[in-house]
DNA sequence: ACCAGGCCATCGGAAATCGTGATGGCAGCC
DNA sequence: GGCTGCCATCACGATTTCCGATGGCCTGGT
């Protein structure tokens, strides 16, 4: 006894009808006629009486009837739970991050997120590019904000903007950088970052295209980090273009007019749970946020 | 989704286990896991994790699970349901009797019945062997005791027993009759039954033989009103043995010495009906009354 | 670091089930 | 007696389900 066979006793038993009954079930009449045998021959009950008129409820059939209807709208309170689990997400998502909040738009995010599904939780995990990489791989991580390539193939990844780099100095520094070019900034101290962090990969290649080292003063991997010891004095750095410009606004920090690379700023997974519904919501959200299309993972911005 | 969808779903949950699921559930690993997969993405849900260790339940799963729980019990009460329909039996039966109701042991019927179906209502209709044929065709009966040959296709029918017949005449006529053959006999007058009883054909057949025709003084067509006539000294009757002998004893009738054929008392119902539910438990309960088969139609006594 | 075992997902083919169009039997109506 | 309506059956095709084999991935042990 399955379900079909139920709405097919409830619609035969409302119908009295078995062709009526198998136009309402979108349904040929022998099919009806079949499954009401089938229903009868499993139950060892007579549902019906076949009339020349059609399909009398029997007693018993009049009994069941009843039990029938609350099975199928048992199934029913299951089918409209399951509808409004689907729409309804909860849960929570890990998401970890590569550099300050208001740059990731999280406000934004989370108030997006916050409206559309009340009973999904964000977690926003401090971290970097290089340390989000492994941390998405083992699972500690359900999603992660990070910069630059990303050639593994068992993350997806939507790129969001391309971020555009500056160097910065430490405002009194200012005079003695006036004349500097490549080989002169190679030979003064650098605040360097992880190397698995796309800002070393730009580092790296101002460099090498010139064919010099950078003298590593101290290695700070978060972004907030970096700019505080670059504003001590301690070392040149590379840092996002308006964290820069910002800083020389308010005499912080210096801006070298020098152009470098942009890095890709992407929104990453693991490819195996690209479909989660939870990511799929977070993922959706962020790419309106950012203006991205997300049919299918993309490298780069449209 | 179908019942065996959700009997899956929660087998699985409950094992953790795709193989062990497959297990109590007589199928195939790979037969639970589509099964799991259609459910999911007829839902929209995704119900389970799924670990290298196992199955796990997610949050939502966990949801519809009580929700498959409650439609699976539904489903089961029916089922319950239908059994003890099944086996208690309910609704009414209509017999027509052709004899008094302690030859047809109606005592023992209802009781028997009584004590097995509480529920079984019989309802006993006065009448004829010539009176129940046609109400049992278009259903004013369900089910008749008839006595004779019973030739009609839509009929299914079952002999309980070979009626002995005797010619019973008032009580008056004995010294009147001591020497009468078959043709002073025919020349008496005679209490008929309609045509179509069979002790009519009896009768008939009695004197085709010798080829006269009795005089037909009065028609009684039932045996309680035809012996009033016979004692009334209207006329000759043929009536069942014993209770010729009977009415003799008493001094109410004189038995004439003489052998007529037996008839068969039967228990009919249209054929078509033969495997109603309610008609079977009269049928069965009648047979073990009777000492006779009931598997299949039964033309003769066994 | 490598290997074996456990677990789930997929595949191609076979088996089972279901539905369909055609048709027949029966009852009721004219 | 003929026609219509209704349900049951049949042979066949379509669809669904299951199965054995197998692969991918993860975990634990060595």
């Amino acid at each position: 006894m399955e379900l079909y066979h139920l709405r097919t006793f409830v619609t035969v038993a409302e119908e009295g009808h078995l062709t009526r009954a198998s136009e309402r079930l979108f349904t040929s009449q022998p099919a009806v006629s079949a499954q009401i045998k089938a229903l009868e021959e499993e139950l060892g009950v007579t549902l019906f009486d076949r009339t020349p008129r059609g399909m009398q409820l029997t007693a018993a059939g009049d009994r069941l009837l009843a039990a029938a209807r609350t099975t199928l709208s048992s199934a029913d309170s299951l089918l409209h739970e399951a509808r409004s689990l689907r729409d309804e997400l909860i849960g929570s998502v890990r998401i970890g991050l590569n550099t300050d909040a208001r740059f990731l738009r999280l406000i934004a995010l989370q108030a997006a997120l916050a409206e559309r599904h009340p009973r999904l939780e964000l977690e926003f995990m401090a971290g970097s590019t290089g340390a989000n990489l492994p941390a998405l791989r083992i699972g500690r991580l359900d999603a992660s904000f990070i910069s630059g390539a990303c050639d593994d193939p068992r993350l997806a990844s939507w790129v969001l903007c391309e971020e555009e780099l500056a160097v910065a100095a430490p405002a009194a520094w200012r005079e003695r950088l006036v004349a500097a070019d490549v080989a002169a900034l190679a030979r003064q101290p650098w605040v360097f970052t992880s190397e698995d962090c796309a800002h070393y990969g730009v580092m790296r290649s101002l460099f090498e295209a010139h064919g010099c080292t950078p003298r590593k003063t101290v290695l700070a991997n978060q972004e907030d980090a970096l700019a505080a010891m670059v504003e001590g004095g301690f070392g040149l750095g590379i840092m996002r273009r308006e964290l820069v410009v910002a800083g020389e606004a308010e005499g912080r920090l210096h801006l070298l007019p020098m152009t470098l690379p942009t890095v890709s700023l992407r929104f990453a997974c693991l490819r195996q749970r690209a479909d989660d519904p939870l990511l799929k919501a977070v993922i959706t959200t962020i790419a309106g946020l950012w203006g991205v299309a997300v049919v299918g993972e993309q490298r780069r911005a449209v």
